[in-house]
DNA sequence: CCAAAAGTGTTATGACTACACCCATGA
DNA sequence: TCATGGGTGTAGTCATAACACTTTTGG
């Protein structure tokens, strides 16, 4: 089982990202197989010859998510020699930026089970993955500070409240409104829609839409 | 020769940098074999079943330079299908630092030349080593205004007028003297040394040393 | 004494922080 | 009319940017 590869394989790993009730979550499959039966893990698979690297993080994202299309980053390449207990794996990390609305999880027979955990609070995990999701958070909250890929863990249009809740969730760092708003509207990434939201029991907040939804180099916060 | 390996190797790259008589340089080393005979690429090599990946970079920068215990680090990884005519190579590039003082070069039969140039005016460049350059160029720039890692390119002593040149020369920006000066001794990164430099004909400068030449997140610019 | 780089302070401007009250709506 | 979150401005502080002359040395 030690020798399975005579070469190092190359395998993708993604973390997957969503905020949901009021907390940064990351998808996990639990695993079958001994040493980690019933450990968690983010979701994974090799690379075949005849697909780029992103190409297999893409398609893995999207056999257990079924989402094609979502903001997909490379994180980090994981090349310890013990990092797989069944042999050689080398693993070119990804992390994933998704609004959950009516996401179905596909559970397969390949996993126990998959599952939405808390992105600080997580289970036993198999591998590096403590590491590898580790890694993920801190890059993800650096981002969050240097570009405008929030808008992939938001709907289309929002308002300023739902937006600074999300930059508080993950920076875990408490902002005042005026002030928050004052830096976000300076930075010409929004665009007030001339709609308000509806169906709440107090004053309804304006909508806003992001002007690019592709990511942009900004100093946001 | 397209389907050499069954599945994707795992090679590493290398983009060595140092700074030369005021120019930011990048060892290349030039080809033999065609398609790119006489192209120049940056070192590399694969990663073998024994090593991690950090060691299979660390081999590969100690055989082209001789030098261990430089500064080395993880740039991004290369994964389309069709960057090497050889076969399907997926590299795990790295980046290094080194202060050019009596560096002898190792030029082995496997190539025809190896040299340093001008890291804004290269020469042909084999496979994907343009991007992987320009990657590097980009990401080195970034961590020189968020980190402490330019001590990797200076002696043990050195003036602040030195250390400011490096600075304008990686990021091809001017500083005011004053204004440098104060930001970073603000910073306390460095400590002033009871010596005066010697043997030029003007004002002899102060000579300064790092306090700590370990990688250490700082907004330095 | 001349050439060359070292060294040094002040002022103006822009960015960030802290802070409290009135508004619009549904129940 | 009450509860709930929405929306707004000002003043103080701190960091950054602009700017020019004197000092020390070797030749």
């Amino acid at each position: 089982m030690q020798k399975k590869y005579q070469f190092p394989v190359i395998a993708s790993d993604i973390v997957i990202f969503t905020v949901d009730k009021g907390i940064l979550k990351t998808l996990l499959i639990q695993m079958k197989k001994q040493p980690f039966e019933s450990f968690w893990a983010a979701p994974g698979g090799l690379v075949k010859v005849n697909e780029s690297v992103d190409q297999a993080a893409a398609r893995i994202l999207s056999e257990k998510t079924g989402l094609e299309k979502v903001y997909l980053e490379q994180l980090y390449t994981f090349g310890e020699i013990d990092r797989d207990p069944f042999g050689r794996v080398v693993s070119v990390a990804y992390f994933a930026l998704i609004s959950k609305e009516g996401l179905s999880l596909k559970t397969t027979s390949e996993y126990k089970d998959v599952s939405w955990f808390d992105a600080k609070k997580l289970p036993k995990l198999a591998y590096d993955h403590q590491e590898i999701i580790a890694k993920a958070v801190a890059c993800l909250k650096n981002k969050l500070e240097h570009s405008n890929i929030i808008y992939s863990l938001l709907p289309k249009e929002f308002t300023l409240s739902e937006l600074q809740k999300i930059y508080e969730i993950i920076l875990s760092k408490k902002f005042d409104k005026r002030n928050f708003r004052k830096k976000i509207l300076s930075l010409h990434m929004l665009k007030k829609l001339s709609k308000k939201q509806t169906g709440q029991a107090n004053r309804p907040a304006m909508l806003y839409s992001f002007v690019h939804t592709s990511p942009q180099q900004v100093k946001v916060i």
